[in-house]
RNA sequence: GGGCCGGUAGAUCAGUCUGGAAGAUCGCUUCCUUGGCAUGGAAGAGGCCGCGAGUUCGAAUCUCGCCCGGUCCA
């Protein structure tokens, strides 16, 4: 349901917004004539909004007001909410991994989407704030080529959430008066405004089909908060009042921070350390009121609505009395410094939080932001060590992100290997740059493309290496557009199939799993709910575990008066399990049946399941803390990991995983298995008990290995480690950037594959009568000797070809003045064309025709003199016509041949006549 | 997830479109030149042309599948 602003306007009006405070505190509601937005202030001449542009600019900066810093700002908002009757909740990982639909963490209420807003689970707490780490890196929020230039957008930001749910059931919340109480109180008496300074100014909210008001707090020409009420959705293309209502205040943390100091720009307010540090190395001094009156003139940049800003930032230029070229060079290094700045702190947040650069997802975001902090550093030629920037930015993260720090030697590891294989690229860059110069000395747009495509070559690194070579490369200004606009051509689309789509059940029956209660268990009784379609069985409970969380369902049978049916296939739909049966059934509602599941698989399958857990904590304690799940799928025959590693894993840490993993097998430990509810499951484990993806539901099935692993898992697990017997990893590939898939083998496949991997062994050994420990030595013996003699044959063929054919043991006939050797004889091709290249040698004007057969097929090689005219191409061809085959060649030499055994005969009796015909 | 590019001697790459005796440069070995070094000259060693099928008389080359690496986009 897309609906637009304009449209949705139509629905509120002045009661909308009319809030107590305003009634009390005598606002009086205005109609912007810039923006022609409402706006309610208690100034009775005041003109605009007080938004930026409507503004004229920022009113704030060099103007000092509570003087917070980054941290106290944290503070100063959590203590006020708390003493007002909010619950502090711990931020969420900027990582999304309880959500399939993002990467990033991008707002405060991406945390409760959609379990909260949906109301299957309750909030942690209500009202509740929590300072919430934002990442956004791209897309509709901010261009990263923007980031540094407008003197206040971040890629990682705190949105400060305050937020109230309002339900049936949840009756702890509040709506739009208290909040705006609580909005005005904090502006007035915590940030220290006059109620005169603040306006509010009518909005529309609108996000994943939602809508509801909103109020934005403007102050000294900048927006410091915006109220959202969400309030309506549709229903039937109609608008629907929530069941859920939900008050969403997301602070902009830094906003706010740089407001109190007015700073002249965000970033020297919020990472004061990591600018100061650039500036000094690089000597970089600005006129104070320059920078002051250029960032003023920022904030008027129409960032969201354009693109490209060149153009805004030439009129720019025009107002701060210089040309553009004369800003970039002055200003220039300064925003490339915000930038990097900034690029290093989200950097450093989202790997501390488990993302890694990559070629895929938010991984690329992050591998653009680095690849942007060198390319900045080299365009401007800055003096900076990487490692200190990123550690500066760690230092301030840490104060209120403890975490971050924690990460430090994994943030600079990661970095380093990116920044090496950056380099690399430079590299090869270079080498195929001057090759393409020497053959022409312009590079064009289409060229341009093949190598940022083909080899991440972007277009400024082109510039800059044709550059060394003395050429110049004429970058288009609308370069990444023009690509754009190519790609966009090639964009299709894939649809999903969903088995069993078709299949529909009559109501959600609610199918109860015995699974849970005892593992082991393999026997039970039930009654039949409903049969549908004649194949798929409905029960009221079942030990018969459908497929899901990467774990294939049980198999079995199920038998009542006489008849028995084979389970096929167990899936859910909704809380449904659905038995699939081999034939139809006959079977009444009602009907009480005995129930059984093949009892070997299933334990083959937990162990594979229970190997999967006890792996993947052995590959973070190997790898690091940087290791996630991404994926896995398990089976009575073996099981798949997938786990997120910036790099592929060498066999070396394979075996140490290996045998970390097995010790915990032999220790026999305890395993776990609790329900949990969402929202203690978090608060009391963490979000690594994420590990399976998104979870569903308000109960949590949490799978507890003693003193290694805790998941959130709906899968069947072993009760104790010792039970998977043993674990093999058999293999590891990357199946992609930044994900490394690992091949597990638990209990019997497990020792299957060792024992077949000892049964290879032994053959191999056999064949060469050694014993299997020195079987390596051995082969690479052969091998070398298998090399050696090859050799010593091609020169063995070359002499006896000489002797051969320099005597004058062989017959000749001439044909004019054409010397013309013939013969039947043996050997491949390659040893044909050695002998007959010889042969002519010895002639001023000779041929040479060699016709060979082997079990299968027919070998014709010709050779003729330099000198001899004969047309030795159509002879060969002509020859092997006969034999059922074809040849050609080129120069003195002509090979064909042809299937036709028993025709070598023919051959030999008209090889004259067509000699002698195509000699001319 | 969807594309694109690449894998040939120890290294860097030609050759692939248009099938026909596997090449260049650097490096390596030996010899010559020199009092020694730099250099210069000569000879030589070094290739499962990523793997597997297919087409063909014949495949580094064409077709299909796989493996590995790189890269762009969502």
């Amino acid at each position: 349901m897309s609906i637009s602003k304009d449209e949705l306007k139509k629905n509120f009006k002045r009661e909308n917004y009319e809030v107590e405070l305003f009634k009390e505190k005598g606002y009086i509601r205005k109609l912007c004539p810039s923006c022609n937005h409402n706006f309610w202030t208690l100034v009775p001449d005041k003109e605009t909004c007080g938004d930026t542009r409507c503004a004229g600019g920022y009113q704030f900066l060099n103007k000092k007001g509570k003087n917070l810093n980054f941290d106290e700002t944290i503070k100063s908002l959590t203590d006020f909410f708390v003493k007002n009757g909010h619950t502090a909740i711990k931020d969420y990982p900027v990582v999304s991994r309880w959500r399939a639909d993002m990467d990033f963490t991008i707002a405060s209420i991406a945390d409760f989407q959609p379990w909260v807003l949906e109301g299957v689970i309750d909030p942690p707490a209500n009202p509740l704030v929590v300072p919430q780490m934002c990442i956004r890196t791209g897309g509709e929020f901010s261009d990263i080529d923007n980031i540094g230039k407008t003197a206040r957008h971040l890629t990682s930001f705190v949105m400060f959430g305050q937020h109230a749910f309002n339900s049936k059931t949840l009756t702890d919340g509040y709506w739009m008066n208290k909040c705006l109480d609580l909005n005005f109180t904090y502006l007035t008496e915590e940030l220290g405004l006059k109620s005169d300074e603040i306006n509010y100014v009518e909005g529309i909210w609108s996000g994943g089909g939602n809508f509801g008001p909103n109020l934005e707090a403007m102050a000294f020409g900048t927006e410091l908060v915006n109220n959202v009420f969400i309030a309506y959705g549709f229903e039937n293309g109609k608008v629907k009042k929530l069941d859920m209502q939900v008050i969403d205040v997301g602070w902009g943390l830094e906003r706010t921070s740089w407001f109190s100091q007015g700073t002249p720009t965000i970033y020297e307010a919020i990472f004061p350390k990591a600018i100061e540090y650039l500036k000094k190395e690089n000597d970089y001094d600005i006129n104070p009121d320059l920078l002051l009156e250029y960032s003023r003139l920022s904030g008027l940049l129409a960032v969201e609505e354009v693109k490209d800003l060149k153009d805004e930032r030439i009129e720019l230029a025009k107002k701060l009395g210089m040309s553009y070229d004369e800003m970039i060079k002055t200003i220039g290094p300064l925003e490339s410094m915000y930038a990097i700045a900034d690029h290093a702190r989200t950097l450093s947040m989202t790997i501390a939080d488990g993302a890694i650069p990559s070629n895929v997802g938010g991984g690329y975001n992050l591998r653009v932001l680095l690849r942007r902090i060198i390319a900045l550093k080299e365009l401007f030629k800055l003096q900076f060590s990487i490692n200190d920037i990123f550690d500066l930015q760690i230092d301030h993260l840490s104060v209120s992100y403890p975490r971050v720090k924690d990460q430090r030697d994994q943030i600079h590891k990661i970095i380093d290997l990116e920044i090496k294989r950056y380099e690399e690229t430079k590299v090869s860059g270079r080498r195929i740059i001057n090759q393409l110069l020497q053959k022409s000395k312009e590079i064009k747009f289409n060229t341009l493309v093949d190598l940022y495509q083909n080899n991440g070559i972007n277009p400024l690194m082109v510039k800059e290496l044709a550059k060394e070579k003395n050429v110049e490369v004429d970058v288009p200004d609308d370069f990444y557009i023009r690509i754009e606009e190519l790609l966009s051509k090639q964009a299709d689309k894939k649809d999903e199939i969903v088995e069993y789509k078709g299949l529909k059940i009559d109501k959600d029956y609610v199918t109860f799993p015995l699974y849970y209660t005892d593992v082991y268990q393999t026997k039970f009784t039930a009654k039949v709910v409903d049969v549908v379609d004649d194949y798929n069985l409905i029960l009221d409970q079942t030990l018969f575990y459908p497929t899901g969380g990467g774990q294939i369902h049980d198999t079995g049978k199920i038998s009542s008066e006489g008849k028995e049916y084979q389970v096929t296939n167990v899936f859910r739909i909704g809380s449904t399990t659905i038995h699939r049966l081999g034939e139809k059934c006959t079977f009444a509602k009602g009907t009480k049946i005995n129930g059984e599941i093949n009892g070997k698989r299933r334990l083959a399958i937990m162990r594979h399941h229970t190997a999967v857990h006890v792996i993947n904590n052995a590959a973070k304690e190997v790898l690091g803390d940087h290791i996630w799940q991404a994926g896995a799928d398990k089976t009575p025959e073996k099981a798949r990991l997938d786990i997120t590693h910036y790099q592929s894993v060498s066999f070396e840490e394979l075996q140490k995983i290996e045998t970390l993993a097995n010790q915990v097998v032999f220790e026999h430990r305890s395993i776990e298995k609790s329900e949990r509810d969402r929202d203690a499951a978090e608060r009391d484990f963490g979000f690594h008990i994420y590990q399976g993806g998104v979870v569903p539901g308000k109960i949590l099935h949490i799978i507890a290995i003693n003193s290694w692993d805790i998941e959130a898992c709906g899968g069947t697990h072993l009760d104790n480690t010792g039970d998977i017997g043993i674990i093999k990893l058999v293999g590891s590939e990357r199946i992609q950037d930044g994900i490394v898939r690992l091949d597990i083998l638990a209990g019997e496949p497990a020792l299957n594959y060792i024992q077949n991997q000892e049964q290879i062994l032994k053959e191999s050994s056999n064949i060469l009568s050694v014993e299997p420990k020195i079987l390596p030595k051995t082969v690479n013996r052969f091998f070398r000797e298998w090399k050696e003699q090859k050799k010593i044959i091609d020169t063995l063929n070359k002499k006896i070809a000489e002797v051969q054919y320099s005597s004058s043991k062989i017959e000749t006939k001439k044909i004019k003045s054409t010397e013309i050797i013939v013969e039947e004889t043996y050997g491949n091709q390659k040893e044909l064309i050695v002998r007959a290249s010889q042969a002519v040698k010895n002639f001023e004007d000779g041929i040479c025709i060699l016709i060979s057969s082997d079990d299968n097929k027919v070998t014709i090689v010709g050779c003729k003199s330099p000198q001899s005219k004969a047309n030795i191409v159509e002879m060969v061809k002509e020859l092997s016509l006969i034999v059922g085959g074809s040849g050609g060649g080129k120069g003195d030499l002509a090979l064909g041949g042809g299937p036709n055994l028993e025709k070598v005969s023919d051959v030999m009796s008209n090889i004259h006549q067509i000699i002698e015909s195509n000699i001319s």
